[in-house]
DNA sequence: CCAATGTATCGACGTCCGTAGATATGTCAA
DNA sequence: TTGACATATCTACGGACGTCGATACATTGG
């Protein structure tokens, strides 16, 4: 199944958001933003693939060798991808049959600073 | 409306969770800890609430204070504050008739090193 | 006590979400 | 070109979620 690890080069056209909640206070579109990111990362299936592709060799993950651990179907995996890749956290790249995700680093960077504290 | 703000003591009965999601692999009991705490960031009024305590002065906020900055009906919000405090995101404290909330700012820390990159 | 105020709970409604089977699309090997 | 494999999309279903009006509960002042 697994192929070598290859980068994933793009990054994605989510831009970071914002800065810390105890900064300023947000307003209603960057919430909105931030709330699909955090809704997200709110399924533990989700966390288990950000997990999965966070601690693999290289950052990045052949769709298919997310079935097994995640103890889902094929199509539910590819929608908790899309729901991910649609907020901006991860990112994909198609080589040959198979798609290889990776973890968007400053997506999640993003995310800690608006978590911040003074 | 708005007393003379108070400190919150109390700490949450809900710990803080887990190492970073790029350090090992995470299992299903704390995914689904996990997966609350940013569930219940992942919709902008709840989003909105925590910005409001946090940067309020004395990190302190009465409910009554709650309703008219987001826009929704007294039984909303207060459904709203009981999702962020089962997930340990926020603590109260009941003064008189009032109840003051305030976020766990080590549940938020919590939630950052779960993001941490290496 | 009783009335007023602040908060939480209940009940209901419409919408969104997680899930998987069936199927379409894309890619490669032979 | 054909068949096999990998991934995405479509469809449907059950349950969870956000919302608010009505109402119960809690606290204080008179």
């Amino acid at each position: 199944m697994s192929l070598p690890q290859l980068p994933v080069l793009e990054q994605p056209e989510v831009v970071a958001c914002c800065s810390p909640l105890a900064a300023s206070e947000i307003n209603d579109a960057q919430a909105e933003v931030l709330a699909r990111q955090f809704a997200a990362l709110g399924d533990p299936v989700r966390l288990r693939i950000i997990s999965l592709l966070a601690t693999a060799d290289g950052g990045t993950v052949c769709a298919c060798d997310l079935v097994e651990p995640t103890g889902r179907s094929q199509p539910t995996v590819s929608h908790h991808l899309k729901v991910l890749s649609d907020a901006g956290l991860v990112t994909s790249r198609r080589v040959g049959r198979n798609v290889w995700y990776a973890v968007v680093p400053a997506s999640l960077d993003a995310l800690r600073t608006v978590l911040q504290q003074h």
